[in-house]
DNA sequence: CGGAAATGTGTGCACGTGCACACATTCCTT
DNA sequence: AAGGAATGTGTGCACGTGCACACATTTCCG
């Protein structure tokens, strides 16, 4: 959890007040007393200013028959009274929210070490704009949160969820089964229902074809780094590792580590270096394992790409901030979010969607680390 | 915008179908026709599934005199019909949703290039979750999220917000400011009202301690890249710059770069070897631009710390990626969140906010770049 | 033993909105 | 000229909830 275990650090200079601690449960669950949040003007209030009923108001902001002169009444009453129509009233009579929950599981390491999440949420965002709804994004990090987010979801306040990096038997798979609400899922668990429409890559065919580009520029004894063999994606990526290197595979050269992150990347490399020195090509199952793999190979000596060729996985800053820059798989992470929102927006308009999956395309970047 | 603009780049692998394009704004604004979306279980079924007034469903939820047998009837009555309480409908009765808004100002470069939003998000989040209260994020890049946005905050389906990255003149500050929404800010926009309560680090005090720094270690041609002049954080950074230099401070060896991202690094440090190649000492304004500069210096033959030292701001996963690795600023970002999360709770109890704002300590971190 | 307190339950209303319906006025068409 | 369309407006109801209130039954105590 801690930004900065075990650096050596001096606190030369520290200002201002610590912030209050969080309370304790215990006591931060009871209702807080309510201050009457001030009053805010209603349709009525409108109406009674510009001397009309209700249902005309209702007309100017939702279309139908009106005078001018009403018009410009009622127009005249809403700026001068401030009005903004009640979202909550409104969802509950239409049944109809216009957001869209953008649920992130688990986000804490990918916060911190995957710039794609970030991606994936802003082309989503933009989708939902264009259609005019509000995407609100939720973050699940404990059994709290997943309970919470759950009666939040069920609640009314969105239409509709896109789900990203969900791991198998992820217990809001089960949630939005139960509520038949529409969703759509940013990679997909292997227990997801088959109606459930899902965005990705191909992880297999990618990882597939940058391997392949390891072998066809001589590379023999060719390692790779996996990680989150939990995740779909972990389990994909070294499938099509696999699959490339044919009678080459060796699972000797096969290193397992828990996530994506620069630290792993490190440590992969250095226990493969143990392993078998002689190793000359490594495909490393993102760009931040790689750029810690390159960290390792410099540590050890060894030269990128004379040396050994390195390949990575997202198309991500990291892959243009290394030094050699890396070769890579793009990762459309802005499509990606947009055509899960458009996944979504479908099943808002009632259309069926497709079954199955929309997978991407990944094209192959060829940098100077392999 | 582009994730990979400029590079050399093959596609030598494409994979399944495209996703739809995104539709021209004017048809998606219409209304969608309405799906019935499936019926729920409301207090209603319940009350009659389980032979009791609606009254007594309501006060197995909220508390209140139920007789055992009544009580057990109701509960099983709702996990029959999978009863989950309509958060709209509550919201509109109690004025309450039990929900607060996280808004992520212009966000692009900070997703991709600064870690910090990602950490101050899990704080909110987390001092949120305790107290039982949904984060729901926003974010808003254009005019047309601006604006919906704003009719999301007053429309009764957040009780709060925490605001983060506002630059000055902000229209989202004049909304807050009408609504009279419980907030807290993240940073303080120059004309952010005296009674909206902010949560910051003191940038000037900060900047002036690792300048300091510099100077102690006998550097003489000390120069800055200076980021994001167009909000407080950037300004006050340069003034504390300024500050510690004295007559040391030489205008010219100021580069000025728009955002906080290794790109202006790059740029910026170039700018400054060409301008001073005597430079012996550079203070970037966050850690990416340092790293960014670290590059550069590279290009240029520099040896850091050696040859020059190089100071950065944020202790963000930049600084330890980076060789050599950053002496720098820690910024504590999940506390910051946790801090502008606790200012906005304690409005929702009906408290007065302090007035101004809350500065956390911002200890030195000495590593290997100065 | 009679009234007050404690325990348990049902009913009506309000939150703010959108829409169906009823009604009023003007205009066009056969 | 008469009847139907087009235009404009007001009223009642429902969405699902929480709470105030009224009412019923039991228990307690002087």
């Amino acid at each position: 959890m801690s930004l900065n275990g075990g650096y050596g650090c001096v606190n030369v200079h520290t200002v201002g007040l610590a912030c209050e601690e969080v309370k304790s449960p215990a006591v931060t669950v009871e209702r807080m007393s309510r201050p009457q949040p001030q009053k805010r003007a209603t349709v009525h209030d409108i109406a009674a200013a510009a001397g009309v009923s209700r249902g005309t108001v209702s007309r100017v902001l939702n279309g139908g028959y009106v005078s001018a002169e009403a018009r410009a009444a009622i127009e005249a009453a809403m700026s001068d009274l401030g009005y903004v129509p009640n979202n909550a009233a409104r969802a509950l009579k239409m049944r109809r929210s216009q957001a869209v929950a953008f649920v992130a599981l688990e986000p804490h390491s990918l916060f911190l070490d995957d710039p794609n999440i970030g991606s994936i949420m802003l082309g989503a965002n933009a989708a939902l704009s264009l259609a005019d709804h509000q995407m609100v994004s939720l973050v699940v990090e404990s059994a709290r949160d997943t309970e919470r987010v759950s009666r939040y979801l069920s609640g009314g306040f969105v239409d509709g969820a896109i789900v990203v990096s969900a791991r198998a038997h992820d217990p809001i798979i089960k949630v939005i089964r139960d509520l038949a609400l529409p969703a759509a899922f940013v990679g997909h668990p292997p227990d997801l229902d088959q109606h459930i429409p899902f965005v990705g890559i191909d992880n297999v065919g990618s990882a597939r074809a940058i391997t392949e580009h390891l072998v066809t520029s001589g590379r023999r004894r060719i390692g790779m780094i996996a990680a989150a063999l939990d995740r779909d994606s972990g389990i994909d990526r070294l499938a099509g590792f696999r699959a490339a290197l044919g009678p080459l595979f060796d699972s000797d050269l096969v290193a397992d580590v828990p996530h994506y992150d620069y630290g792993s990347g490190v440590k992969g490399m250095r226990d493969l270096l143990e392993r078998d020195p002689s190793i000359d090509g490594v495909f490393a199952a993102s760009d931040a394992i790689a750029a810690g793999a390159l960290e390792a190979l410099r540590e050890a000596g060894r030269s990128v790409p004379g040396n050994v060729g390195v390949v990575g996985f997202d198309d991500s800053t990291w892959a243009v901030r290394c030094q050699p820059q890396l070769t890579t798989v793009h990762q459309p992470a802005k499509e990606i979010g947009s055509c899960a929102a458009q996944l979504v927006l479908r099943q808002l308009r009632g259309e069926h969607p497709d079954a199955g999956g929309q997978l991407l395309p990944t094209p192959l970047i060829l940098r100077d680390s392999a």
